[in-house]
DNA sequence: TCATGACTGTACCATATGTTACACTATTGA
DNA sequence: TCAATAGTGTAACATATGGTACAGTCATGA
């Protein structure tokens, strides 16, 4: 029993009725559905080849006042298929998980970004720089320690900000560096301030921020988007680690051979320093 | 490069010069495409609460001759992502994949033990402590920020403990207080042997760790399992950071009114502070 | 053959829509 | 404090749009 019946159903119910001339529409019409989504009277017209008042009796015939409910209808029809699949599930169970599914989500975004953007755009500057500093902001500041971490591993004079060591470090940055920032809305002036200013000395900036109204974004064309979904009252960082991680991962590859090396050397100088238990 | 830039690339390049409407217009469409890839001038102006004339002045800035304009350009996007919705598994990079299906199988694990597990256990320690020691290993310092992050909102005394401060903070501590110890395989020596001392002086134990074979698990009866997952050749520590913010979560829902007095202290602080850009 | 009815296009209208010019307001800098 | 400027809304306008009445066209049956 469904409560808004799809444009191909309706057909099916005018079925019997329909004009040769309306066969004409719905055919146009289910072969390409955004002609009524998008396009008014006239354009579904023409591109039928007949007119006006034949597409609005058309409407008349499916059960509609006229054309514009029934664009209407097509475009609620329409904008149920562009949101994501899974948002469609949840929507349709309302259970409480929602923390669960929104963390997925924006899992899933941060691979579909990974995949889709030119991710090498990041990667880049950060394998070329001299030296790489890493700035965050709060909520994005595990994402920051996950990314040094795992850079450190492969790569040497990776360097993070603090709010302490920041104003005595910047000076030690330069053309030929790499800053990769991490900062979310309420961004951090501290941070922001910090960014422009690298940018300023010709660092070379990677921005990893949440939407192309970021100021990170005015300072550098190397930011990626990501989508911060909410556990409880709070913000969730775990998206922010995904791609940091991920960020590491892309670049081991293109270090390749120096990685190996550098590896082995940290992990024999941990266990001299009996740093790990086993 | 792009032959049509997207609707997020061209919000980006207007960038600075967009006035706090064109923001607010802005912020509006990327959330819902749909409002101007349907809308009209009227609705998205009414939508977003401004004026008409704002709206297509938006459109001006974004490099068009007008709104209509605009509108083409949305559409086109819109219905390009109608036709082929599985643009997300055109590029098939295996290790990209795999480390995908791993870290939300990770996660999913997380919401099971979170959901399975007696929570409270590990919850309860946390609210009565006196004050909360946070200690970490390597990989797990992502999940320890994160934890420490959103615990310190909501409770005070909040400690994070690192190799340098441990050796001077740990006589602080005492019966009364709680640990809560993030550390994985390859556990940490530091941490291991600084988690014991705290046991010994009668502090309760929080282990987020990898098995029962763990060496925390014989130091305390509460504690929770988290299953590593790989991104590329390195660690994640995902799920870490989720279970910590699922934690705070849970600790906040439990301590109910008494954090709404301490994270509006907070808010004003920042606000005089003027720790944030916006 | 004509009459009937269904089907479709033309002509027209009220309204909604995108756009522009202009006036008002708030903010900035001297 | 005042002038200048950027930002925003009001008013007006030409046009596009959905809708309807009416006339023309075609097929069918007597």
């Amino acid at each position: 029993m469904k409560k808004t019946p799809s444009l191909t159903d309706l057909v099916a119910m005018a079925g019997a009725e329909l004009t040769p001339t309306d066969r004409r529409i719905a055919q146009a019409v289910l072969a390409e559905p955004t002609l009524l989504a998008f396009g008014t009277v006239s354009h579904l017209a023409d591109q039928v080849g007949t007119s006006r008042p034949s597409v609005v009796r058309f409407a008349h015939k499916l059960g509609f006042q006229g054309y514009t409910e029934l664009q209407r209808q097509v475009r609620a029809e329409v904008s149920r298929r562009l949101v994501r699949p899974s948002e469609r599930i949840r929507n349709d169970e309302t259970t409480d998980t929602s923390a669960h599914q929104a963390i997925n989500d924006a899992i899933d975004s941060v691979f579909e970004i990974v995949q889709g953007l030119d991710i090498a755009q990041l990667v880049k500057p950060i394998v070329e720089a001299n030296q790489v500093w890493v700035l965050s902001g709060e909520t994005s500041r595990a994402g920051a320690i996950a990314f040094c971490s795992g850079l450190s591993m492969i790569r040497p004079n990776v360097h993070l900000l603090d709010d302490r060591s920041i104003s005595n470090e910047l000076s030690n940055a330069g053309s030929g560096d790499t800053a990769v920032v991490f900062d979310f809305y309420r961004y951090r002036r501290l941070v922001v301030t910090a960014t422009r200013l690298l940018a300023q000395s010709g660092v070379r900036i990677v921005a990893i921020t949440d939407g192309p109204l970021s100021p990170l974004v005015e300072l550098t064309d190397n930011w990626c988007e990501i989508s911060v979904p909410a556990i409880g009252p709070f913000d969730s960082s775990v998206p922010v680690v995904a791609i940091a991680e991920l960020l590491v991962s892309k670049i081991a590859r293109e270090l390749k051979g120096k990685t190996t090396e550098r590896i082995d050397r940290i992990e024999s100088l941990w266990e001299s320093t009996e740093t790990f238990f086993q």
